[in-house]
DNA sequence: TAATAAGCTCACTGTAGAGC
DNA sequence: GCTCTACAGTGAGCTTATTA
């Protein structure tokens, strides 16, 4: 008895904006460039975690700041420290939060090129992708001057991701934003401590479960790409070993069915010639037979 | 065209920190 | 010290792009 939805005409921006999907893809899209909820969801992305990590810039304050006016664009993240009285002045607001936020701004500033990329929002680019540019070009003004012909020789660039990028390049607002990130001191290039620095792991895939107990998984992932090696998200026929850790997932199942070969975390310490944490992982799960 | 990987969103739990 | 909010960490599932 279901009957069928019928999508709304309009956002609800207030703007008028027209909802549009294009052909063959899903998600709809507000067609006013100026949509408020667009650039709200801008600003989270480019502070989010695996961005420009500003901490204490998540979805509830990116939704307060742009309300009153004092976000505009991503650019208007590091104009925020003129505001500092009146931020303080906010309800559940205080000097420390404040403070704490614009020291967090001021740090994202130092972030590799790769997580700038990224955070710049532009379509079909996500963390993959700009960690092959930022390798590859090495700063963001060669990125900016490369033809889609230049993109698209690039392993793992398609077509698709090569047009997003000259759109987003040509786009006269967007060039506006990034020239006053350079202005601000924002880095456009990739250091080299975040450049590959060794082929030990070269040509091996790896996939991360369950939590580890010397480092995020995003240090872990952060450790196989230095030596050479790629992370994926998923266990296929080509992962070369699963790393789990304590309570592992679904994958951990997964790697037993396609009989991949599997690395608890003092094993994985072992191949990437790092030290054992002192505890020697005292809260392993026991009845987890990858410990046996 | 199928397999694979990447990108993205959501849900959930635990924790930190600010305000009261 | 309590409450509330936001963040951190993680897994799962879905869609889409790339590759073979």
């Amino acid at each position: 008895d279901a009957v069928e939805f019928v999508f709304p005409e309009y956002c609800e921006c207030g703007l008028q904006g027209r909802l549009v999907r294009l052909p063959g893809e899903v998600a709809y899209f507000c067609e006013h460039p100026e949509c408020p909820w667009q650039l709200r969801r801008r600003i989270e992305h480019f502070a989010s975690r695996n961005a420009m990590d500003i901490e204490g810039m998540g979805e509830k304050v990116v939704d307060q700041l742009v309300t009153l006016g004092f976000l505009k664009n991503i650019a208007s993240v590091y104009e925020l420290h003129q505001f500092r009285d009146k931020l303080i002045e906010l309800e559940r607001w205080g000097e420390k939060k404040v403070d704490n936020l614009l020291e967090a701004i001021e740090e994202s500033k130092k972030r590799p090129l790769h997580r700038l990329i990224f955070g710049l929002g532009i379509r079909f680019i996500g963390e993959g992708a700009a960690k092959i540019l930022a390798k590859h070009f090495k700063n963001l003004d060669n990125i900016m001057k490369a033809s889609k012909e230049d993109l698209t020789s690039i392993y793992e660039i398609g077509e698709k991701m090569a047009e997003s990028l000259v759109r987003f390049f040509t786009d006269p607002k967007e060039l506006e934003i990034i020239e006053k990130l350079r202005a601000y001191g924002v880095n456009f290039e990739e250091k080299e401590e975040f450049v590959t620095i060794g082929k030990k792991l070269e040509g091996l895939t790896f996939v991360l479960t369950g939590e580890l107990q010397s480092m995020t998984r995003n240090e872990a992932k952060a450790k196989i790409e230095q030596l050479g090696g790629k992370v994926s998200g998923s266990v296929s026929k080509k992962t070369s070993f699963v790393i789990a850790g304590a309570n592992p997932g679904s994958k951990y199942s997964d790697a037993v069915k396609l009989g991949i070969k599997i690395l608890n975390e003092e094993e994985f310490l072992e191949l990437i010639g790092e030290e054992k944490p002192k505890d020697n992982f005292a809260n392993k799960p026991e009845s987890n037979t990858l410990f046996d």
